[in-house]
DNA sequence: TAACGCTGTGTAATAATATAACATATTTAA
DNA sequence: TTAAATATGTTATATTATTACACAGCGTTA
């Protein structure tokens, strides 16, 4: 058993709201919603989220510059992530693929470099966007 | 063959800058060296970026906000990019292989969506840093 | 228990990254 | 040779993220 991380309030409070959206939010987004709760300026945003990432709560969206929960409870540490986003209308999606993830984690370059995380981002269009 | 793109001059001295470095260049850093070029503006210089990303002559390392030439004569369209990155002296290589290349250009989600793209990354420790 | 290290909080200021809007110029293609 | 598309130059501004500082709470340990 993994032990379970105490979420500080700050922390709880942002985690709450990002994991109520199934779409990644933007730190400047959460600072506006959670400004009723008491929180009042971004470092107290980015904070929380640096920690969250961390401890595998939630996901960076690299290249949107955004944050999304984790539903993957197997996935306590944000080592190994899999998104596909679609560039139409930016709907997010982690995608856990058992296979896939063996390539990657077993990949071996050529350099003698050892890893301890990836992370990649497919871009498409989604169904309904096609 | 594929069609040689003719770039604009401030395209080319961009570019000649990035291709100079062996490590990802960020906009700003750029900026300030193509300055005696007569390039006064972020948005000049991010114009170019953008552009010469869109046609494969260099690749954004999303994690790290910046951009670094492509040394694959292949890699015509910036469509499909795999960087190992060290987390300590944040060195940055680009990635080509064969089997890996095949295992994400051929991966299929359960959702339907059509892929024309991925970025992986992965992180770790080099081994001069080990 | 007192001192310390560690983690978190709150606040203000500022740094770093990126785009909008506008006027104009140049190139490409019909 | 004109229209469409692409690029330029400039100013202003939006967005994303961190530095710096003062202090609070908690567990360890000496």
């Amino acid at each position: 058993m993994q032990k379970q991380e105490t979420l500080t309030k700050n922390q709880k409070i942002i985690l709450d709201l990002i994991e109520k959206s199934d779409q990644p939010l933007k730190a400047y987004s959460i600072l506006f919603d959670v400004k009723k709760k008491g929180i009042n300026a971004p470092l107290q945003v980015y904070r929380a989220l640096n920690k969250l990432v961390k401890i595998g709560k939630i996901h960076k969206i690299e290249s949107r510059n955004a944050f999304i929960a984790c539903k993957n409870s197997k996935c306590q540490i944000a080592k190994a992530t899999v998104f596909s986003i679609c560039e139409s209308c930016e709907d997010v999606t982690e995608i856990h693929d058992h296979t896939l993830s063996e390539h990657l984690r077993d990949f071996k370059d050529n350099k003698g470099m050892k890893y301890n995380k990836y992370n990649l981002e497919f871009f498409g269009l989604c169904k309904k966007c096609i």
